[in-house]
DNA sequence: TAGATTGATGACAGCGACTGACATCGGATC
DNA sequence: GATCCGATGTCAGTCGCTGTCATCAATCTA
């Protein structure tokens, strides 16, 4: 038995979504998570940079796997489609049937205060440069590479939103699909 | 003459950009930008809504002078082309010769910080959905709108970074265009 | 013209996010 | 068994930001 209960962390990021949930984003203070955590305020801010990152700390493992996947396609792959078969990896590992509520509450919260939008939108321009990075190691030159990345990213926020969505029934790989399909057909027009 | 000197928001956004450029943007407090402007601390705070929210002011006019001209481009014109028309106007009023100076030392403290780069990210979203807004105001359905909206947004960015550049020769409206045809001619292959 | 009103600012107290420095102590290492 | 290590606690402090009330020149009003 270790001098502390296990994974400091993940207690605090539970503690601060629910509070986050309950009471707001602006009316929650690190302390309270942290006493809700079992823990200190100064423990918060050594495993989260800030108030906000708390809710985004999983970002670093997708965006990691997206990036391997892209980077492992096979060279007859076009680059959107390497890119999309990134996005349904991620999706099998994270967006699973399981976190499909803790998915929308989380995005309850964030939809729900500016300062969180902020840090979403940050988040979503790192994981397009990684994609796009990722294409150029490919091969893929400039501009198609950050312009492919671009689009890989507004893929997975429509399918993302169709995936939270109550009367979905699908799972994200195959949202995943047809949301790419739709903007083909809408670029092919 | 009055009671105090005239523009107030002027000269705190004055002194903010002299001393983020100087110092940094983490390295400056409110109150030594205040000191700067001749006013106080709590006066920096009803004239802008953060420390960030300084470099970002003029940014509503930008985007009500590029919605207006998307709202009354002629229906002939393609979604596209007239939000570059936006663009472009909005470049002949804002990002004119005598403000690339200025335009680069903004970016240029803009690009050091991370806050401030959320922020920016922050400023263009809301610029894309009130693009895409106003191109459904003249029929366009979505999703082209929301997607137009953020291929004017690459344009944009492209451009501006072009006019930004030291070699550069070219005025904005003009990079514009050719951004937008670089970007027709990577679709259309 | 005297008095009321307004609007931008100052003064001040206070909360909460975040940081640096140092102490603590169970577990792993040698 | 001494030593080191790593996660946590404690405490003081800075700074962003807000609420509240006072000030006072300009302007309006009777």
């Amino acid at each position: 038995m270790g001098r502390w209960e296990p994974d400091a962390g993940g207690r605090l990021a539970q503690a601060a979504l629910a509070l986050y949930g309950e009471n707001g984003f602006e009316n929650t203070t690190v302390a309270e998570i942290a006493e809700r955590a079992g823990l200190t305020e100064r423990t918060f801010f050594r495993h989260f940079a800030d108030k906000r990152e708390v809710l985004f700390a999983g970002g670093s493992a997708l965006q990691e796997l997206i990036v391997s996947v892209v980077a492992d396609a096979p060279d007859s792959q076009a680059p959107i489609d390497a890119a999309a078969a990134g996005l349904e990896a991620a999706g099998e590992q994270f967006f699973v049937q399981e976190r499909r509520d803790f998915s929308r509450q989380r995005q309850a919260v964030i939809a729900s205060n500016p300062e969180l939008q902020e840090r979403e939108l940050s988040k979503l321009a790192g994981l397009s440069t990684a994609i796009a990075d990722a294409l150029r190691r490919r091969g893929v030159d400039d501009p198609a590479a950050a312009l492919t990345a671009e689009v890989a990213i507004a893929v997975f926020r429509t399918a993302f939103e169709r995936w939270i969505d109550e009367t979905n029934r699908h799972d994200f790989p195959q949202l995943v699909r047809e949301s790419l399909d739709q903007l083909k057909a809408l670029t092919a027009a």
